[in-house]
Parts: structure tokens; C-alpha cells; sequence
DNA sequence: AACAGAAACCTAAAGGCTTTCGGTTTCGGC
DNA sequence: GCCGAAACCGAAAGCCTTTAGGTTTCTGTT
């Protein structure tokens, strides 16, 4: 009892175990977190600012792996295609953490850093001051969504009966394995296309 | 005690009341059902499918208002720009439910059978097989990417100081209110006209 | 008309989760 | 060498989900 010689347990050992339980059951609880790291459920919160605390651990976990360095290259639709690439990477590597991380808001600096950065880019390209949140938001949007689709249990649309919706279960089986990936690029190419015409549309 | 002469529950009655607790405070749980009912928690259970079951039954009421005669217009590009907009409005009458409806597929076949008539809509338009659940999907992706935003509270980014982040926090001041509207707007008219290259860019 | 079974609600309870509080041992600075 | 802070334990309050058994009322059958 009391103080252990050696700390059992800090931020980055309760980030990474409720990470590991994220991975693999969806969600995560406290006394789990405290149970695979042989702890008493009360001394996690001696680290964390509670349970909400953890999951801005997460995100920031999850949000350093993307790539920062996409927001250096030139042109403008270059990098932001790069920085939407990474995002979507970075959740994808942990799909059944994106409900977790979406309903709270980013507070986290180095995630806002990334925002920065990607608003100081639209504006050196040219863009109006009243657009570039928009179109920083929209392409949020895009990531989010398609993020969103690869958290769904493999099959976001669960068919009870082939019969009662035959060409979507057709559809579903003729679109590959890679639908997903394939339905972020079409409507990040589109996207990109449309914010070169907002610019003036003699970007191209 | 026994059974009253009146019901007192129904599942109308407790998807009304599980709506109403979702939009005002973004959460529900079955004991707040029941004391709003004046019932007690366990009777809640004889209606519905345990609390997965409350769920669903939301995920109907809301997509309910979608307007599925938008499917009906043509050309394609019209009905699948109508649909998504009605989709989307859908949510946003609730966008606090978003997260709950996002976590869990969809069973409903309600909800189903629209998108059944999607893919029936895009095959007569002509796109391929293989191609059809890609379209669909990123459509999807954008509405709740977008529904997914207006569920955020007021402001998606937190800023604890506007010294750091200037040009973030300048971009949120100036673009207005209806930003994440604007945000939908330019994304799905950049799908939908990169969806018409797909399909051999003599569409328009 | 009488009755059996189903329906609808209540009471109670098990088991899990979040969070807090006081107790005990160890570490670090003065 | 001492004292406060740090780190963990034990326990508890209060919430949630879900199940099980009891009591009353309704419905359909004979």
C-alpha cells in the first residue's frame, strides 16, 4: 500500500491503454483502463482531469499522426489535398475512436496549430477572408464523414432481407472492398475542382 | 399498482420524450424517460428493445422528415442535390442526435428503402455498378460531415486565447453565421459536377 | 358469462460506471 | 532530518442498464 516506488501510471500509459480499448471494443470506461494497468480505479484520476480529460488525450494522440508538413506545400491545392489525405489517415488508423472524438470540440493547441496554419495557406493563396473558414469547414466535413464511414461496423447499412432492397445489396457487392477510400477521393477531387473556381477559376 | 385502465406508454410517447431530452441536454437515458412519462425505469423496458432499441426508434422519427419525392426528380444530378439537402435538413432539425445515430448501422427499412431508390436513380442515370454505392456513400459522407459540424457546440474550435491562433480566429469572425450552410453548399456542388465527369462528362 | 392468457405497470435487485474523499506510504527540497 | 507533495489504496455515493417476479386489467375463447 501507499506510494510505489516506481510510478505505475502516467498520461501517456493511460492514453495508450484506453487507445488499445478504443481499438478494440469500440469504447473504453475507467475502471478497464485501471484493471489492465493493475490499479485501482480512483488512482487514474490522480493523472487525468476525469474521464473527458482522457479523451482529449486521444485526440491529441490520434491528431499527431497527421502529417504537419502537407501545409508547406505549394501550390494551395496541393497541400490541402495532402493535409485532407493525412487527416483521414490519422482517424483511419483508429476508426472506432471518431465517435468519441467528434462530440466533443478541439482544444487541444497542436490540433488548432494545424487549423492556423491551413487558414494562413488559403489566405496567402488568394482566398476572401469571409471563405476560407468555409472551405476549411467543408473539407472538416469531407474528413469527418468519410473517417466517419470507415468507424461503421464494416457494413454501415445492415440489409435484414436481400430481396426487400435487391439493387443496393447489388450495388453493395459490386462497389469494392476500398468503397470507402474510393468515395473520399471522388468527392475531395470534386471539392478541390470547386475551390478553383471559387478562387477566380484561373488556377488551373 | 397492475395495469392501468389507460396506457401510459407507448413508443411514440418515448421517442417524442427521448427527442426532446436529446435535443435539450444531447444525452438520454431510460430512467429520465421514465420520470418525464411518470413511469417507473423497468416499464419502459416492455415497449422497446432495451435502450439500443430507443436508438432506432429515434433514428426513424428523424429521417421520417426526410423528403423522399425528392428521389423522384429528374435529371439525377437535380434529385440526388434535392435529396442531400433534405437529408441534411433532417438532421440539423436535430443535429444533437447526430452522434447517437451515427455510432450504430442502419436497420430501419424506412431508411433502407431510400437508399434502395438512390441506387436505382443512379443506375438509370447511367453511372456503373461498381460505382453507384461510391457515389452514394460520399453523398452520405458529406451530409453527416456536414450534419456532423452543426451538431458541434456553436463553435467546432474552442480557441483559449486569440493571441495564438490570430488568422483562425480572424477567418471564424469573418465568415458568418450560416458558415457550415455555406460549407454544404460548395462541397455538394463540386460532388455532384465532379459526379457528372464520371459519368462520361456530357451529362450537362 | 366465465375464464385463461397476455399486456402493462410496479417493486426490487444485480452489476457496472463516474467521481470524490480520506488514509498510507514514498519522494524531494530545505 | 523533516515536512509537504505525490501516488496509490479502500470505500462510498449516485447514476445507469437490464432482468425477474408480482399485481392488476384487458381480450379472446368457449
Amino acid at each position: 500500500m501507499g506510494r510505489p516506488r516506481t510510478p505505475l501510471l502516467d498520461q501517456e500509459r493511460i492514453t495508450t491503454t484506453a487507445l488499445e480499448l478504443v481499438d478494440a471494443q469500440g469504447e473504453f470506461s475507467v475502471p478497464q483502463i485501471a484493471r489492465r494497468l493493475g490499479v485501482q480505479t480512483g488512482s487514474v484520476y490522480h493523472h487525468v482531469d476525469g474521464r473527458d480529460g482522457i479523451v482529449e488525450l486521444l485526440r491529441v494522440r490520434v491528431a499527431s499522426a497527421i502529417d504537419t508538413s502537407t501545409l508547406d506545400l505549394r501550390p494551395w491545392d496541393a497541400a490541402l489535398t495532402a493535409w485532407a489525405r493525412s487527416y483521414r489517415a490519422a482517424f483511419a488508423a483508429h476508426p472506432r475512436a471518431i465517435p468519441l472524438l467528434m462530440t466533443s470540440p478541439v482544444r487541444a493547441p497542436k490540433v488548432l496549430g494545424q487549423y492556423e496554419r491551413a487558414v494562413g495557406l488559403l489566405l496567402a493563396a488568394g482566398f476572401a477572408a469571409a471563405d476560407v473558414m468555409v472551405v476549411v469547414s467543408a473539407l472538416e466535413n469531407l474528413v469527418l464523414g468519410s473517417a466517419l464511414d470507415m468507424a461503421a461496423p464494416v457494413t454501415m447499412w445492415e440489409l435484414p432481407d436481400e430481396t426487400t432492397t435487391p439493387e443496393l445489396a447489388r450495388a453493395l457487392a459490386a462497389a469494392g472492398p476500398d468503397r470507402t477510400h474510393a468515395a473520399f477521393d471522388l468527392a475531395l477531387a470534386g471539392f478541390v475542382a470547386h475551390c478553383r473556381c471559387l478562387l477566380g477559376g484561373s488556377s488551373a
